[in-house]
DNA sequence: ACAAAAGTGTTAGAACTACACCCATGC
DNA sequence: GCATGGGTGTAGTTCTAACACTTTTGT
């Protein structure tokens, strides 16, 4: 009854969801599938486990192979297994997301392989069960944003207090107040204010901040949270 | 590159912790291995999964056989692929964790399969990469009782406040405020107080509760969110 | 009468929410 | 000079955390 059972064996697949932010919204990533079946229709960012790497080697190397980027934060969350999720065959998925600087994407690469950045509320229909791991992921970045400052990988190094509000409004999908934001972001001091100033956004022109990970580590604490 | 490759086929296997509360401490079910490698080390409950059934199907199963019980509170939360993680032959498991009453589970079938229940703080050396997911499955647990009434689950239909403290104190690995705890408690009001006393913990004897599940569905919203 | 666990409220501090005006600059 | 987005503080309310004594009853 247990044993390894030849018979039993079934293909693993890894599919990533690829969040983004351009300053307007959240965005996901998904490419035109190029190969039967569903092929042309579109689709999270994935491909098969191979024999000699663990998943999060192969979510690594499918991303990279997409987009060029390397060492970027990536978060496994779900494996996904009815039996006839892809109709050629029994093939089991487990799911990542991924968050990256979208101006830091290797553009060419997403166009040579038919990827498109979506404003996650205009997601189109995905092949499989890539809609439900989409939902998923969503959910589970927004938790996530609640009690780690990865949010802060989806901005450029440097940033605006009302980008950083941009961010948090289109990941937790609600307005904000600025004034209540800023003190609450002040109050966890862990960034650090340039004598620099973005102006491409206004007259006026706007402070420009970096993440103080030295000083976030230094908290060694894991009650981040940010209650928005 | 992408393509259905029978080469890549693995075995898929699930492994269960199994959480369960005596009123004294949050306690863990392990059984000794039966097969080998590792035959007669302390391991989680698991089995592999067979061609026809889902991932779900095959941790409910598993949990069946062992112990009888059906239809508790399980969630899938990991799937760990390391190369060597099983020595016999690559390996895959996805890893669920359960929360049972310890007083239902059926005593014959776990002596049977030499199961054996140990309190989490001393569990013992186990095979593979399971003390790891122990590990990931009470942190989850710890979380999750945080923010969903599951908690619930782990206590006999009828029980005390002071039984519902201890065991969110084994959970979160804390001890908390007597009165706070009972104040917090009451304000959510998802509580039903009995005209009934369990008078086996004191001469005083404490009021008995149960959980009011239609009040807790009525809130319909996921702001349980017990602060603790 | 005493031991053992149960039950119960208040208060100070912290965190959260709501809210409106002036500033700097390019046109 | 005016339109645009940037920046800032306070007050009321709610939530949290700390804290100690009385009740009941079996022995």
């Amino acid at each position: 009854m247990n044993a390894y059972n030849p018979q039993d064996k079934v293909l693993l697949a890894v599919d990533c969801i690829i969040f983004g932010f351009d300053n307007e919204d959240l965005k996901v990533l998904f490419v035109k599938r190029d190969f039967e079946p569903e092929k042309g229709n579109w689709s999270l960012i994935g491909g098969f486990l191979k024999k000699e790497e663990t998943l999060n080697d192969a979510a690594n190397r499918i991303l990279h192979n997409l987009t060029g980027v390397n060492d970027i934060y990536m978060e496994q969350f779900y494996t996904w297994s009815n039996i006839d999720r892809d109709p050629v065959e029994r093939t089991i998925s487990t799911s990542y997301y991924a968050i990256i600087n979208i101006q830091e994407y290797n553009e060419k690469l997403t166009e040579h392989h038919n990827a498109k950045w979506f404003s996650l509320t205009e997601a189109p229909h995905l092949i499989f069960d890539h809609n439900e791991m989409l939902a998923k992921a969503t959910r589970r970045l927004r938790r996530r944003t609640s009690i780690s400052p990865i949010g802060f990988g989806l901005l450029p190094e440097k940033f605006t207090m009302r980008q950083l509000q941009k961010l948090y409004e289109s990941i937790l999908d609600k307005k904000l107040d600025k004034r209540n934001f800023v003190n609450k972001i002040k109050s966890m001091d862990i960034l650090i204010k340039l004598n620099e100033k973005d102006m491409t956004s206004s007259t006026k022109g706007s402070y420009l901040y970096i993440f103080d990970q030295e000083k976030y580590d230094a908290k060694q604490t894991n009650d981040f949270y940010l209650k928005l």
